[in-house]
DNA sequence: GTAGGATTGGATAGTCAAATCCAGTACAGG
DNA sequence: CCTGTACTGGATTTGACTATCCAATCCTAC
């Protein structure tokens, strides 16, 4: 019985785990670096040091590797992020948050973006699979804002009336327009504007009356 | 003498000049709605109704078609927003650009994104000669944005020490981070919170007191 | 330890895209 | 008109990538 048909989530041995582990991981830094079209199996093969048949043996083909690396990305940056937005409890909570987002663009020059925009960009038109994928990234992650927002209502911190779920969003739009112009013109320049702009928006609007 | 060696940017004859264009523009077409990587040479050929020969007579290689492409895409963006920032000078009339563009997004549903953020986010990190061409599109739309800005606070709408050139940056954040999300949730929520909020909060702090 | 599925290696079809070649046609200047 | 250059058509070469095949090896359960 081969996995061919329908390659399993989750191979059955340790060892099956660890090389499937390693191959997404390779494919998520080459994808990221490169783009998924400018990522061949090859590429990956080599620098997850496996064969070629390992790769079709995990993964029913390229579009099942890849959307395996959308997943992959999702979780990193909530693992990333959520630490921090859990903790949110104040004007200062949020702009820490940003400059955490804006020191790790402005470390690699603004390249790369964001590991699921630009994912995003590049697969949501094409492939019904991945848009419905990297929105399940997308709400998670505007859902975590949501919910530190919501905690800073809770604690007082903002005024009840505050639109959590809007303020979210325009956050998360922040961030991802931020990376893109990174992107191309190298500098964090409007990532730290739009951030900045959405936070003193909050600042004065949804900080409770002295 | 053949074109072959350096490509010349302007074909000498009417007819000429024509088929070029009619390649840059089914070229802008396809790489808009499939990515460059996923757009072939025999689709544009297909599209524009020309044969191999004619793109490879006009362009020295896909590098140079896309090149031509982002130049495209820039002037037809600029051109389309030009005579509404052109024309700013209240609040009112920031919120008809914020409708149009929220509605042009609409229109689709989200996909496709923006046609220069789309191309930056694939071809910024690979190529350098992308991501000049890229940038200088990017600065001539902040700096559209910035002017409109500027003649606003030139007609008193906007105070003095309004930073016209952050602003400009947040907005085109707003539009791009907006973009993305509207592509992979097609929805335009997000693309309305981070353009209501650094709109709002222009509003706020930039009209002068009454 | 040993049987049988899980995992691995590498060769290889089959497909498609990028770029080139060369022969033929259209057109502008004299 | 006629000559040379601009332009056009389509076959073709070359190379890379996706996906498959099958034999060999490794593990784990018994």
């Amino acid at each position: 019985m081969s996995a061919r048909a329908a390659p399993q989530e989750a191979p059955s041995t340790r060892k099956g785990r660890a090389t499937r582990d390693r191959i997404v991981a390779a494919a998520a830094d080459l994808m990221y670096r490169h783009g998924v079209a400018g990522t061949s199996t090859p590429a990956v093969r080599d620098a997850a040091g496996v064969s070629s048949s390992q790769i079709y043996h995990y993964f029913a083909d390229k579009d099942d590797l890849t959307r395996a690396v959308i997943t992959f990305q999702s979780e990193a940056i909530l693992a990333h992020q959520a630490p921090l937005l859990a903790r949110l409890d104040s004007i200062g909570a949020l702009r820490s948050w940003r400059d955490v987002v804006v020191d790790a663009a402005r470390r690699q020059n603004g390249a790369g973006g964001c590991p699921l925009g630009s994912l995003s960009s590049e697969l949501s038109d094409e492939h019904q699979w991945a848009r419905d994928a990297l929105a399940d990234g997308f709400t998670a992650w505007s859902e975590a804002i949501r919910a530190g927002l919501a905690a800073m209502i809770e604690s007082g911190a903002l005024r009840p009336e505050t639109d959590a779920t809007a303020l979210s969003l325009a956050l998360l739009a922040a961030v991802q327009g931020g990376l893109v112009l990174a992107q191309a013109q190298h500098t964090t320049d409007a990532l730290e504007a739009a951030l900045d702009t959405v936070i003193a928006h909050i600042r004065d609007h949804a900080e409770p009356p002295a």
